[in-house]
DNA sequence: TGAATAAAGGACAAGAATATCCTTAATTAT
DNA sequence: ATAATTAAGGATATTCTTGTCCTTTATTCA
């Protein structure tokens, strides 16, 4: 099992993509972020019309149209891209799938996960959407292979 | 998302259950677990047929027969099982599905993940299979609701 | 030995996640 | 206005996970 959905995986590393090229003051096309994390294109498209919906990201049709954030979205936590697509499961719920599991009533694992959750919740939370753009400008950090 | 797949939650639980009917040296029959748990009989008894080829459970068939775990498997680590039915991709994979992530070449999450990687692998691997069964006699831990 | 019990194993079914196809709508440039 | 471009949207296909069914094999007990 991995930490996100394969649909999270391509969304975050698109919403990288597409905050660094908006960082240039460019738009982003479908056939550029999706060569650009190495996913299925047509798979891609839907994964960002959703966003699009839901107001994580913006868009504009037609010749030199695209994919962007604005300011006020580079400035939104991870945890925003996350909890649309994959829900609230890997913040809240719990690691033996027990529906009433709670400090009153714990599973096994309740005490020991309650921290690594936390964990995962607090980073996400901290890192915000355009929190790896110079990294990325310059080529240290990887969103494909 | 949640951390294990729904096999795993089910398997991990069922180990549980078994190894703590194991201490007081009963065996424990499908539909036993199953009820013990709240999980899909039929499918529950896929998983435990695949630990048991696996050799992280033990069975017997016949009247009285069932599923049990003998004191070396009792001290084995919860990892084993987490391996056995999920792979290592939670304690190894990279976060955004890069397959070459790695020190040298990472993603935007590789080292905040790392961390976090490795306190579940130390959790699983500290936490044993039998390492609940007082708790779980005594009815302070859920296994099913 | 024969009947009953319980796990093993193979095949199949249902559902969810992932991926593709094709048409429509919006925008730009000519 | 028209043609070209690009995202939106609906429908369908594929694959993987989860769940069920049915027959076979091993064991126990009478």
């Amino acid at each position: 099992m991995a930490i996100f959905s394969k649909t999270c995986e391509y969304a975050i590393r698109a919403v990288f993509y597409i905050s660094h090229k908006s960082a240039s003051g460019d738009r982003a096309g479908l056939k550029d972020i999706a060569a650009g994390i190495d996913s299925p294109e047509l798979y891609l498209a839907k994964i960002l019309q959703d966003l699009s919906r839901k107001g994580l990201m913006r868009s504009v049709k037609g010749p030199h149209g695209g994919f962007y954030v604005d300011a006020d979205l580079l400035a939104r936590p991870l945890s925003d891209i996350v909890e649309a697509v994959d829900g609230f499961g890997l913040f809240h719920g719990c690691a033996l799938g027990l529906k009433q599991c709670s400090e009153i009533n714990p599973c096994p694992l309740h005490e020991q996960f309650k921290s690594i959750r936390d964990q995962i919740s607090d980073l996400l939370h901290r890192t915000t959407i355009g929190g790896f753009n110079e990294e990325l400008l310059g080529g240290l950090l990887s969103l494909k292979k």
